[in-house]
RNA sequence: GCCGGGGUAGCUCAGAGGCAGAGCAACUGAUUCGUAAUCAGUAGGUCGCGGGUUCAACUCCCGCCCCCGGCUCCA
């Protein structure tokens, strides 16, 4: 929504407005009382343009020099006094003309850039105090309405997001309704900065990068296990769905990218090296190696759907810039799979896909929800495929009893898609999952066929699929939305079994070797240290339990349990295990061993 | 890739043209402890990498690499 918002801002159609809701108009009057505020501390300085966008708004400047941290709470400051005055925002029309002589005039280039683009007559102004801007509006009644706002950052952005224009300043702000939910936004921040999965996964040691490696992950032990229990768990569902896993080469011929088209489209994400005289590349992608599993066989129509899985390895080459922690990087590791199967069964297996993805996501707590995206002008194939097949999404959609929002236009060439979101502990929004069904692509490029009933060959269509997305940023984003205290089944270190002291040490041995053959991933803390230090350590390190053991434990044949951070009390041992034991298999997302 | 900010011990960070620093972690010892940090000691460094200026460079200059915040792109 708020994306839209910018896009039209950035596209410069002449909509200069923003959303017509109270806190749209509201942040997008606060970024025209910063640009009121800016000019009058650098009067030199030109505008561009400062929408409202999603959590608040900004404003982009040309000037010379950036804007410091300082130089923030400097225009803050100012815009306090704008605010103070309580100015009325006026609106003016003018002729596009006009418009265009008014602000040459002031040397104000963009603005008059922007003019030339737009093709109405007239144009409207919207003028509070000694600062006009042009503007659709609408904006608050007056500089006093703005009560709860502040300014985030400043950093370049090209001028109409295109990198071949020059860079400008844009200064970021957020602007609520209240002081309330202006602070319950700044407590999001700071919440999403203690979560953020680079620093959790330092401290819990899950991951590690290195110079040597841009954009690739060193899986440390602990991390580990998390990515094996995901690949786990993927592999007992998917088998259990029919799902055939299969493994493909990595390091492919460039003959392959040429058939697939990838070598035209992509190859500047590639990573390409010569051996003995021949082009080989990483492979970005499954697709084009999946049509080499297909076609292994002569396929019947009985042996559709054929569903060919595979976590593959690929490397894309991202721009050094954008490679950020586990959510950004350059080498993927992707739980792919592609459907293929004849086009009447193409609802059904998408169907079937939404479902697996809402199980999978249940486990994890995380909300998903479902964009279809649509033709876009540039298609390929027929008509009638496209309504039968944008037709067999809606049903799917509609078969799994979900409300999805359309995107019309936002498919690729080859086929509509369905993108999932997933929203997480502290409301922010990730794309992950996608079911994308390919009509033509691969089944032309790759002359996929199978014998139909009547002895025919007929071409099946293909659906490519994935649910985690990638394992390192699905992690990435599971770590910060449990905020590295996962779920039992996940937790690298499940128990941790804590002796008061060495006396103890024989029971406490006897009780971690009891874990260890129920299989649970237990540790023995008998460090030289007070029971608090070593308790305050399993916190921190966010073990699920703790078992306590001393002399009342080893008599009564019991632990002292403690979940986290809530102290259960003592319970017999073989229960703790036993209930442990389930807990784990369950896959629960809550910790209910020894709760009454 | 572009703009801005960074890179000093495992981690968090201070310092700065003239002997490289702290806290935590590690290690050793004392202590044997009942639910978030016991005390003492020891060790730990190519100050991102390469070049230059200088009697002397962690510090100044140039180039490169990597990280962080954005832009662009995207799973």
């Amino acid at each position: 929504m708020a994306d839209a918002v910018e896009e039209r801002h950035l596209k410069l159609t002449g909509e200069f407005d923003c959303d017509a809701t109270p806190l749209a108009t509201l942040r997008h009057s606060t970024s025209h009382v910063m640009a009121q505020a800016v000019k009058r501390l650098w009067p030199d300085v030109k505008v561009a343009i400062g929408p409202s966008i999603e959590d608040g708004f900004y404003y982009d400047f040309a000037k010379a020099e950036p804007f410091t941290p300082h130089d923030l709470e400097k225009i803050e400051g100012v815009m306090r006094e704008i605010v103070k005055a309580n100015t009325p925002f006026e609106r003016s029309e003018m002729s596009r003309a006009d418009a265009i002589a008014h602000f040459r005039e002031r040397g104000e280039t963009y603005k008059v850039e922007i003019l030339e683009g737009i093709d109405a007559p007239t144009v409207s102004l919207y003028k509070q105090g000694d600062f006009i801007d042009l503007c659709r509006g609408p904006h608050a009644a007056s500089t006093g309405a703005i009560k709860a706002f502040k300014l985030l950052s400043s950093s370049g952005a090209y001028w109409r997001g295109d990198e071949k224009n020059p860079m400008l300043w844009r200064i970021y702000g957020t602007a609520w309704l209240t002081k309330e939910d202006l602070d319950k936004y700044l407590w999001r921040l700071d919440e999403a900065k203690k979560r953020d999965h680079r620093k959790l996964g330092r401290e819990l040691d899950l991951f590690d990068f290195h110079d040597v490696a841009p954009g690739a992950p060193f899986w440390l032990p602990n991390g580990m296990v998390i990515f094996r229990e995901l690949e786990r768990y993927w592999r007992e569902v998917h088998d259990a769905q029919g799902y055939l896993e299969t493994s493909t080469p990595i390091l492919v011929n460039k003959k392959l990218w040429e058939e697939s088209g990838h070598w035209e489209y992509y190859s500047d994400n590639m990573f390409k090296l010569e051996v003995e005289e021949q082009i080989f590349s990483l492979k970005p992608m499954n697709c084009p190696e999946s049509t080499y599993i297909y076609r292994h066989a002569l396929r019947s129509y009985r042996d559709l759907p054929l569903r060919v899985a595979e976590i593959g390895r690929l490397h894309r080459n991202e721009r050094s810039g954008t490679l950020t922690g586990l959510f950004r990087v350059r080498q993927i590791t992707m739980d792919d799979a592609h459907i293929y199967c004849r086009p009447d069964q193409a609802q059904d297996e998408i169907s079937s896909v939404l479902a697996l993805v809402r199980e999978f996501y249940k486990l994890f707590n995380l909300e998903p929800t479902f964009k279809l995206a649509t033709r876009p002008p540039d298609m390929l194939g027929t008509k009638e495929q496209w309504d039968n097949a944008e037709n067999g999404l809606h049903e799917a959609l509609k078969a799994n009893g979900l409300a999805y929002e359309l995107k019309p236009g936002d498919a690729a060439f080859y086929g509509p898609k369905i993108d999932i979101h997933i929203e997480d502990a502290i409301g922010r929004n990730w794309q992950i999952a996608t079911v994308q069904l390919d009509l033509t692509m691969l089944p032309e490029r790759f002359q996929l066929e199978y014998v139909d009933a009547d002895g025919t060959r007929k071409r099946p269509v293909a659906i490519h699929r994935a649910i985690f997305g990638s394992f390192e940023r699905f992690i990435g984003i599971i770590t910060e939305h449990f905020a590295g205290a996962f779920p039992t089944w996940l937790a690298p270190v499940q128990a941790r079994v804590i002796p008061i002291s060495e006396k103890f040490i024989d029971y406490a041995r006897e009780v971690h070797q009891r874990l260890r053959a129920a299989r649970i991933r237990a540790e023995l803390d008998d460090r030289n240290e007070k029971l608090g230090y070593r308790i305050r350590d399993a916190q921190v390190r966010k073990v699920p339990y703790m078992l306590v053991v001393g002399e009342r434990e080893r008599e009564a044949g019991t632990v002292s349990l403690r979940a986290r951070t809530e102290d259960r009390g003592a319970q017999p041992l073989d229960r703790v295990v036993a209930d442990l034991g389930a807990e784990i298999t369950a896959r629960a997302a809550t910790l209910t061993v020894g709760r009454s």
